[in-house]
DNA sequence: CTGACTGCAAATAGTTTGCATGACG
DNA sequence: CGTCATGCAAACTATTTGCAGTCAG
């Protein structure tokens, strides 16, 4: 099955590899956040490995396409989601599971005007993101 | 001088020692975010270099003390500020000089509600940055 | 005095890059 | 077939750790 993410990356002329089809089949559908080591982890788990290179270069493509976006709250740096076809979102993280949740009615304008007129700052865009824990991991608790 | 970034740590049981002070005066009174590397810069310049090593172990006695907080879009992660004295709050960044302003007026209650409502989270916490340029840098672009 | 702190260097972790080989279109 | 992509290893960058000597309290 061709999925959205390698019809994209076909378009703007990159090529389809085995490689970048087993990346993409590893994140596309998932709800995760994934990291360049897990993605590494899993892929190498079904054939014999692929280099951790390339998934550093194939996760380059989809953050330069915009196909994927960063999350700020995984703790380190440089984890990922794929981005839902949403112009403007943020994310919900289940910290244990790190299952993500899109949502888009964010009204920050207001704040955002706020501090414009309080600070003289000019405001050009925002990071927001929210940190709890998903129903399954909730039942799941102790 | 003695700044309330010493008291405290001494407080906790730390010593106070020249390194210790030299890290604290090179970034306690500025508003603008720093890295390990940049207290780096600024110490070694005005005495003898004092080792990158004791900088991180510093920095890591004051994320614990919560003395100073990380910031999420200077970039690469491992920029920190200065917590002023304010509980909850979050931070307005200046994309060019760095500076950076405390902010506490953000009302996320009933995103927060809403998003609990609608997807069954159990939400502990957020993160929120804004963007932009300050006054300053303004005047001073092109 | 003595435990805590420092500097150095080595170790570790994460990411990028150069280059020869291989394969998509 | 000509690029473009891959794999590998080496190069980097950022951070942590072990250890012996030093210093604050």
């Amino acid at each position: 099955m061709k999925t959205k993410l390698l019809i994209t990356i076909k378009k703007n002329g990159y090529k389809i590899t085995p490689q970048r089809k087993a990346v993409i089949n590893s994140i596309a559908g998932s709800h995760s956040h994934f990291t360049p080591e897990s993605i590494h982890k899993r892929v190498s788990d079904g054939c014999q490995g692929i280099g951790l290179a390339t998934i550093y270069r194939t996760i380059n493509i989809l953050l330069n396409l915009r196909l994927v976006c960063e999350l700020y709250t995984g703790g380190n740096c440089h984890s990922y989601v794929v981005r839902r076809p949403v112009k403007h979102h943020h994310h919900l993280v289940c910290s244990r599971c790190k299952k993500v949740v899109d949502f888009t009615d964010c009204d920050l304008k207001d704040i955002e005007i706020k501090l414009s007129k309080g600070t003289g700052f000019k405001v050009d865009r925002h990071l927001l993101e929210f940190i709890g824990t998903c129903p399954d991991c909730q039942k799941a608790m102790p």
